[in-house]
DNA sequence: CAATCTATTTAGAATCAGTATAATATCAGA
DNA sequence: TCTGATATTATACTGATTCTAAATAGATTG
């Protein structure tokens, strides 16, 4: 079950397309800093938080500065491409770079991050469409609890 | 639909002790700063932030620090009995106080969030303890878009 | 009750995340 | 190429969170 399996180099692609488009549908120009950061979240399944996402950029880019990250992940999360999740402890925001409708758990004691899909999500999209007047572009649910690892030791 | 109903007396009570009671299992001190921090977030329906808490409790302990407030919030989230939220903007995190499974609809321009309740969410419950091997303590579901407000205003 | 041990609180310092600013660089279009 | 708008960078700044050491309060034991 855990952990998820690594996205097919399609499926990378994929993602990396769709927030490229999304970048330009909304009159962004497509730098190469944006397009290295866009790159990192499509090909990452690791809820990366910006100092992450800066320090894999940094390999590419050697120049770029935190402003930057921060400035493209603040627009990719309002284009919806990307969803702000707590990092635990306080400590700042995660990214998931998974937008279709899935389960995040997450461990409150280690913090760490799993996914897992589940049927019939469309019915929850469908109810609150019914109930409210918001424009959803997307959700996703946060289950907490213990992982398998942090039930059985007891430090 | 918009916004939730103050919760009830009873409801504070027992949203109250059942905090109390969690400290209690797991062996924590029922100190009169910690009962306060409770008692504030049984009362609320704001998704507070830390420093929001810390300001409400101060006007019955005006020595309470920060770092009581921390410490506290922290041990409650450990037991499930509030979820950390990302509080929009980077701008640290806010308490979901409310743990019954429900929606947070969060407005990605105004920040603001809105409580939705839904039907057959105990589905999704019984799927991830099929599927997994996680303890789940609780969880619940969170929306992005446009409140109605943000969908007409123009800036 | 006194002595002791541990958990907790406090104030303040330190650290870290995130934002704002101003100068520079890049890009698109005339 | 020139011009204007947008983006990037480095750095300074603000505010959120954590850490630390000393003081306090509670529980426990004799």
């Amino acid at each position: 079950m855990f952990p998820s399996a690594a996205p097919s180099q399609d499926h990378i692609q994929a993602r990396y397309e769709a927030m490229l488009n999304a970048l330009r549908r909304a009159d962004y120009r497509l730098t190469p800093q944006r397009m290295a950061v866009c790159h990192y979240l499509a090909e990452t399944r690791s809820h990366p938080t910006p100092s992450e996402i800066f320090h894999a950029v940094k390999e590419q880019f050697p120049t770029i500065s935190r402003a930057t990250v921060y400035n493209t992940v603040t627009v990719l999360k309002e284009l919806g491409e990307i969803i702000e999740l707590p990092a635990g402890g306080g400590t700042g925001v995660r990214y998931e770079t998974d937008i279709t409708p899935h389960v995040n758990l997450t461990c409150t004691r280690c913090g760490r991050i799993y996914d897992v899909s589940l049927d019939n999500l469309e019915d929850i999209l469908k109810q609150i469409n019914e109930r409210t007047d918001f424009q959803l572009t997307n959700f996703h649910i946060e289950g907490y609890g213990l992982c398998p690892n942090c039930q059985t030791s007891n430090s």
